[in-house]
DNA sequence: ATACATAAAAATGTCAAAATTTTTGGATGT
DNA sequence: ACATCCAAAAATTTTGACATTTTTATGTAT
């Protein structure tokens, strides 16, 4: 049987929560976790408490945690955030970032195509969805890089798991020109942003996020 | 001896932290409180974890907790941050809030150009100080309260707290002119937000913020 | 049946000690 | 003097037991 460290701890519950293997809103509770991690429920608070620093799970005195709530409503809120928060990012970049910015943003875009292409192909694995959701937040996140906001970066990435954790339950139906979509999506925010127009870039960005709204 | 419940520890720590009694950068040590608290180190680091969710202390694996660096750079960073969620908040409150909001911020706002109005003609103790960062607080947060947004408000909140956390340290010359200056500017936002004017609330913010940027 | 009080069970929080890891300070050699 | 290595000290993390609080289940009265 495996063994876990705290941190393998950490990112197994991150991965579940991202991918809703433990639902929006359920509850965690401590002693369930135990025997599969084989440690004591201290250490698993512990861990719980860390997660709920990037906004995953929630926490109340007296009351444990939770896998954070999702409705309509929230799920609205937190793309509208996703929007202001990476457009801001994008457009700082725009402005201030030089070519290291313009080679990352390149990179974390080749990778992100390669991966999207395939699923077009092929029918859907977890695994894909695992390295696809993987490489989308590294584009989004090479996209802000150049911003030289070290608290927009962080937030934004509390953000985004956030916008994972509540979304990904819902679309388990990738029509099949989802990702031909998404696709486009990506190379107008890639062109918009190389061609510093930081109006257009806003827009793509706009455009991307308007069906979660 | 004063005795300390959980909560009161979190609250007490949260005002060290805040009015920089903790300076911003310095290691804090759970056996080194356990004897003012009254407690075991477990339930200190248990406390200062939750601390780490609103940003005030930074947590790393083996290397313990410390309260928030902060440097010229990351005080810029912060105060443009804030400009940009309240802003954000302002307008669509703005856009969006009814009446209850108006009257919610026009009573904070009347709370605080109250106390502002004493600390211009007394002088400045630690206490006035504290109520008034609280009632600053509110009217802040009266002004975004109407967004619709409770991921924004929430971060708001965050932002706001590390705000007071990089900068109390720093502006401990309140010169005579200074409250002056900032009763104008409050005056100035509460005068606009009420006016239902989307870009001379965002201006006035701003010029609420520049002298920290 | 519904509401309320109460007891049992489950979950959560706190503690002090043990295990692990990092930091400190001094000795050694270059 | 400077770096490296080692041992001692300090700090951090984990544990299992115990205390407290919340939730659930049961019984009673209206």
């Amino acid at each position: 049987m495996k063994t876990y460290s705290t941190n393998e701890i950490y990112s197994d519950l991150y991965e579940q929560l991202i991918n809703a293997v433990i639902p929006a809103g359920s509850k965690i509770k401590p002693v369930e976790l135990q025997s599969k991690y084989g440690c004591s429920t201290n250490t698993i608070r512990d861990t719980l408490l860390r997660l709920s620093k990037i906004g995953l799970v929630t926490f109340q005195m007296q009351r444990g945690f939770r896998a954070r709530e999702t409705s309509p409503e929230k799920r609205a809120d937190i793309a509208k955030f996703r929007v202001l928060l990476e457009q801001e990012g994008a457009a700082l970049s725009i402005r201030k970032a030089g070519l290291d910015w313009e080679i990352r943003l390149n990179t974390a875009h080749h990778k992100l195509s390669h991966i999207e292409t395939l699923m077009t192909k092929q029918n859907l694995t977890d695994e894909h969805l695992l390295v696809w959701s993987s490489a989308e937040f590294e584009f989004h996140d090479a996209l802000i890089s150049g911003c030289a906001s070290d608290i927009l970066i962080e937030t934004y990435g509390h953000i985004y798991a956030q916008f994972r954790q509540q979304f990904v339950a819902q679309e388990r139906d990738f029509g099949s020109n989802y990702f031909e979509s998404i696709i486009r999506e990506h190379a107008e925010i890639l062109q918009a942003a190389l061609a510093r127009n930081e109006e257009a870039c806003k827009q793509a960005i706009y455009d991307h996020m308007k069906r979660n709204f």
